[in-house]
DNA sequence: CATCGTTTTGTACGGCCGTACAGGACGGCC
DNA sequence: GGCCGTCCTGTACGGCCGTACAAAACGATG
């Protein structure tokens, strides 16, 4: 079982890697050679584990996605309960939560049925379910203001309590789209 | 002069191509022969206009950069006017202020000199200027909150008229960071 | 018409990317 | 010891990028 352990152990230190380098510059910045030096490896290596690069991003996210797609499939009384859960969502997954809603599926196509097909902008399901199916200007730009500052609330303070972030910009949130 | 005026007339049309371009994929995201496909021509003519690659984000964001600049530079009251300010400049350059907040400097150092370097980090520089040199955690997250709110909200709502988005804007970023 | 500068093209190069493939090192198992 | 699967390395390939450079169109100028 030992080689076994070894392989997985390195395997979760590649994903630990490519999960800070993929929050810090972007999936399409990061190279596999990146990865590979991160964990002193050779960028073939890391190949061996993760064979085409979107996996990579696939394994990173799968846990986000499900919880994302959970999200979408719920029923809300309200756009405040709404935003409570997406705020929670946003919050547990804050280390990958750029990836979901900018890199994957924004650059290259998602090969059918991977999990980045599913997952295809998402941000615009996020809004038609919090804005509406047929919002007036106004609530347009209330909805992305206030699905902004959770994501950018969430990025940009990985440091501090999640309980405190969580709290903070579901009130945030709330507030905006009722402003 | 005719050929001068071809010569400038290409020109704008490159930048103009090349601006949305960038705002709808990111800058890195866009290639050379991208752009010249977009106006007709072959990379190597975009080439001949814009020497380095980066002139042209550096010529499309010079302006929104002069006047951030200027925000930067200025004294605000208190943080209503400032969140004001910002958000007046973010909806003035919305075609462009997604080069300004993730792409530019985020991806590829910056060579000294290049107004990529005036601007690296300028986020960070915004942030501090609304929550403080010392701000608490709470106060941390809601003006990341609030400055994401603004962007998010500019950049998704390029159809909706400058003074909607901008009364709204103003409103719901004031909301947030009071909240 | 000859000449020049500007603009555009075609071709080619080096660099980095992700990937493929052959081989070597190491432990488990018979 | 022989065999096998796992893990990693080295080398190499094709593709796309930005760039360099020679040459060709083209209008303007004399």
């Amino acid at each position: 079982m030992t080689t076994l352990d070894q392989g997985n152990a390195t395997r979760s230190r590649i994903l630990a890697a490519a999960r800070d380098l993929f929050a810090e510059r972007g999936y399409a910045a990061v190279s596999l050679a990146d990865i590979a030096a991160a964990v002193g490896l050779t960028k073939t290596a890391v190949a061996y584990h993760f064979h085409p690069k979107d996996r990579l991003a696939a394994e990173i996210i799968a846990p986000a996605a499900d919880d994302l797609l959970t999200l979408l499939g719920s029923e809300f009384s309200g756009h405040r309960e709404f935003l409570r859960a997406f705020t929670a969502f946003a919050v547990r997954h804050r280390a990958v939560i750029r990836l979901l809603t900018e890199d994957i599926g924004g650059a290259d196509s998602a090969p059918p049925g991977s999990p980045g097909e599913a997952i295809r902008e998402f941000g615009r399901e996020l809004f038609i379910r919090l804005a509406g199916p047929d919002p007036s200007p106004g609530t347009r730009v209330r909805a992305w203001a206030a699905l902004g500052a959770v994501q950018s609330g969430v990025v940009k303070t990985v440091d501090v309590p999640a309980e405190v972030v969580e709290e903070t910009l579901t009130t945030a949130a709330v507030a905006v789209f009722e402003s």
